[in-house]
DNA sequence: ACTCAAAATGTTAGCGCTACCATTTTGAGT
DNA sequence: ACTCAAAATGGTAGCGCTAACATTTTGAGT
């Protein structure tokens, strides 16, 4: 079954077919109800194969994102499908798990497809990605992170405000002992980032930065792991800032479980705003990154310069998409 | 670039190279290592929907799931789309939301792709739905579900079962007043197999089914709801089985905020084994539904039908896949 | 009725690759 | 050295579609 096919049995030629595909309101209603009419009868899909390879262009989009079970990562995925879908488009998924080559690989598959776009989550590639991106002929969006003077387009913040804006709000409420725990056994630099704003701020105030990195991998096991081990030591914290909200959420249950008063005994700061946060005892303090935003501020870019909706909407959100401090129960 | 440029450069035909990247063991290993020089030298990726278009097949697989955001699915995106990529596979993924409008275009869309092969999420699609995978002619795969008598492979566990283990469970332990929650506002028909499975045990014993279903959307608010709602009833129930852990979460969290003893008050009861269900105060007792498992044995038995990995290796696995009952201290 | 731009439709060629079959080269067995 | 199957390589055609341009039809303005 092909275009010629049921352009045969319309009556037309295939390339009013094809118009009635891309471009209805270039093709009479009358013809267009015709076509439409066979369409249904045969069931007909349009090779986009073919079409693809006509017009050297495509409606898939790759997204490269280091792991989908996150719940960070899950938001601005389904936001960015959800949009994209909206006008047709498709997309192409794989994870990177933090790695750069997987993450080389996986754009690499991407652009035997004559991609529409490319989106990738930072800016932190092999040289070999950048090489490809830089030639690429389609839109690269490089999301959740900003790293100015980049060529591809960029749809995020800048973690280590986040760092820096946490620790702030910590100092504010008089904490000093404040210590931050990083990410377990991921090439996540994005927490580093937010590590660094924590350096930063603790170096300004004069005091010794506290770093604890878990060793066990499920992130609430990580995060009662660092948390006991914090509240162990011989001058121990008063506040705790986790490098993301499962973290987190492993010591306010720990804390739970063993009677310990928080944020009284211990402040706890973490970073993500799960759907869990609000809900435990005490509720988490936290910063709500614009993981939604990013997902749909990524698609609406694509879909601007692909010229699937006006050119003008384009870049109509501010960089760095805002972030926002939640303050609950537990900081 | 095309691949004539690429075998020009190296002093071969057009189709040596392409054995290169089809069947790199036809060619010879000096030819191989040349080739392998000049694609490395000049960035070649081949064009993958030029290849689609002449083979008439591709590596890509179309997955629909209800969405991506839930634990419980992404867990199966996850092991589907690792197995997959390690053997060259790309997915392409579409949400459905529980509706079979939106997971008829989405195979629509695939189809255009002449896809290597195309899962969705359980086996109750629009009748054109049906007869599009009918006419396939690759490996349609039901996940999540079993139904007999349906010719799409199918990877999953029957739902009733799960309902019905959980009640026997909960009546063995002696409660009698036992409440199901359902899932609020979702086609989600394997949450209500659960509840028939649960409404079949409540009636073998005599026992009046307690149905609730919540209003509110986020899971976790739905779950706070259902849970007051049930203890305030005249007659209060002794037990309740949520239609998954999510929902019971907020059950437990609510009780814990309001000092209710769990489960001396009221036993729950969850689905799913989400990685907080573990770590809440009561743990929550739930059943564990092969998530990963059944990524993975839907990704093998694509790739054996397929021919990328041996075909006795294709139907190895038990159907049903086991699901686990995890005892904890909820009940 | 006539003009003429705009709208609608058609013709031709070719996108980059692989299937199919043909041809050449290799090397183990004699 | 010779045979001959197996391995390696190549030529040709065509996959199903759309870009680019060509042609025909339409209908508002006179």
């Amino acid at each position: 079954m092909t275009i010629s096919d049921v352009a045969k049995r319309v009556g037309v030629s295939a390339i009013t077919v094809s118009r009635y595909f891309t471009n209805p309101e270039k093709v009479s209603a009358d013809l267009r109800e015709r076509i439409a009419l066979v369409v249904a009868e045969f069931g007909y899909v349009p090779n986009l194969a073919a079409g693809g390879l006509a017009s050297a262009r495509s409606r898939i989009v790759g997204m490269v994102i280091p792991n989908i079970s996150s719940p960070i990562f899950a938001n601005t995925i389904q936001s960015f499908s959800d949009r994209l879908s909206l006008h047709g488009y498709q997309l192409l998924l794989a994870s990177s798990y933090f790695s750069r080559e997987l993450e080389e690989n996986a754009v690499r598959a991407f652009l035997g497809w004559t991609p529409a776009a490319i989106v990738l989550t930072g800016h932190f590639h092999t040289d070999a990605t950048e090489t490809l991106i830089e030639r690429a002929s389609f839109p690269v969006v490089e999301t959740w992170d900003l790293q100015p003077q980049r060529k591809p387009i960029q749809v995020g913040f800048l973690h280590r405000d986040v760092g820096r804006d946490a620790t702030q709000y910590l100092f504010g409420k008089g904490y000093r002992r404040i210590a931050f725990v990083q990410n377990s056994g991921t090439g996540d630099y994005r927490s580093l980032d937010r590590r660094d704003g924590y350096t930063a701020v603790m170096a300004e105030h004069g005091l010794e930065p506290i770093l604890f990195a878990p060793t066990v991998l499920p992130q609430l096991e990580a995060g009662e792991q660092s948390f006991e081990a914090l509240m162990k030591r011989d001058n121990p914290v008063d506040a705790i800032i986790f490098a993301n909200d499962s973290l987190a959420s492993g010591a306010i249950l720990s804390a739970q479980r063993k009677g310990i008063n928080i944020p009284e005994k211990c402040a706890i700061f973490g970073f993500g705003d799960y759907a869990i946060s609000e809900k435990l005892s005490p509720s988490l303090t936290t910063i709500r990154p614009p993981a939604k935003e990013i997902g749909e501020v990524a698609a609406s870019c694509i879909l601007a310069l692909t010229g699937a909706i006006p050119q003008d909407a384009e870049f109509q959100h501010l960089n760095p998409l805002p972030c926002e401090l939640i303050e609950r129960e537990s900081a």
